[in-house]
DNA sequence: GCCAACGTTGGC
DNA sequence: GCCAACGTTGGC
């Protein structure tokens, strides 16, 4: 079980329309940086925790829990010519990019970006590094507990008794 | 809108 | 393989 911090501007995709989605659950396509698709391809499982981050907003933070709910597939939108995301090099037998599929659990109280920065727990996040624009990163497990602690009572646990919503 | 920082591309 | 130019990210 690993964790992962997942940024999405709300502007494009928010926590609650993830929420809002059929099963909650939504693909995660559209990712063009490589060190993040294979954070996707080569590591996540289904189930694994996910931090799910508003970016590019007026109040950038922590907003939601999730959890990765399948094993990552090609991304279908690299094939589509004339696309926002086609990628002329990729081909169905040979593709390139990644997706996998998120399920939302839970929307939180936001945690903004500048108080993330205030708690020494998180100080070694990827996410608070200088220059760090990563929109997949790696969470440890204290940090993931550090922000869960934060969040409140109940969402202690994705293995809860239920926290889904 | 600004701009720092980073990733990618492509000429050489 | 180097590196300049360009495009993108994302906080502020």
């Amino acid at each position: 079980m690993q964790y992962w911090l997942m940024k999405s501007e709300p502007d494009e995709v928010s926590i609650d329309d993830v929420l809002a989605a059929p099963g909650h659950t939504v693909s995660w396509f559209g990712v063009r940086n490589y060190q993040a698709r294979n954070f996707m391809r080569d590591a996540m499982r289904p189930g694994d925790g996910v931090l799910f981050y508003h970016s590019s907003c007026a109040q950038p933070g922590v907003a939601g829990l999730a959890e990765v709910a399948s094993a990552a597939y090609p991304d279908a939108t690299q094939f589509a010519a004339g696309g926002k995301y086609h990628d002329p090099k990729a081909t169905p037998e040979q593709p390139r990019w990644s997706a996998v599929d998120v399920r939302a659990l839970r929307k939180t109280r936001l945690l903004p970006l500048a108080e993330m920065r205030t708690i020494p727990a998180l100080e070694d996040m990827l996410l608070l590094q200088k220059g760090s624009r990563l929109s997949i990163t790696p969470v440890s497990a204290g940090q993931w507990n550090a922000i869960v602690k934060l969040l409140g009572a109940g969402a202690a646990s994705l293995e809860g008794s239920d926290p889904r919503v």
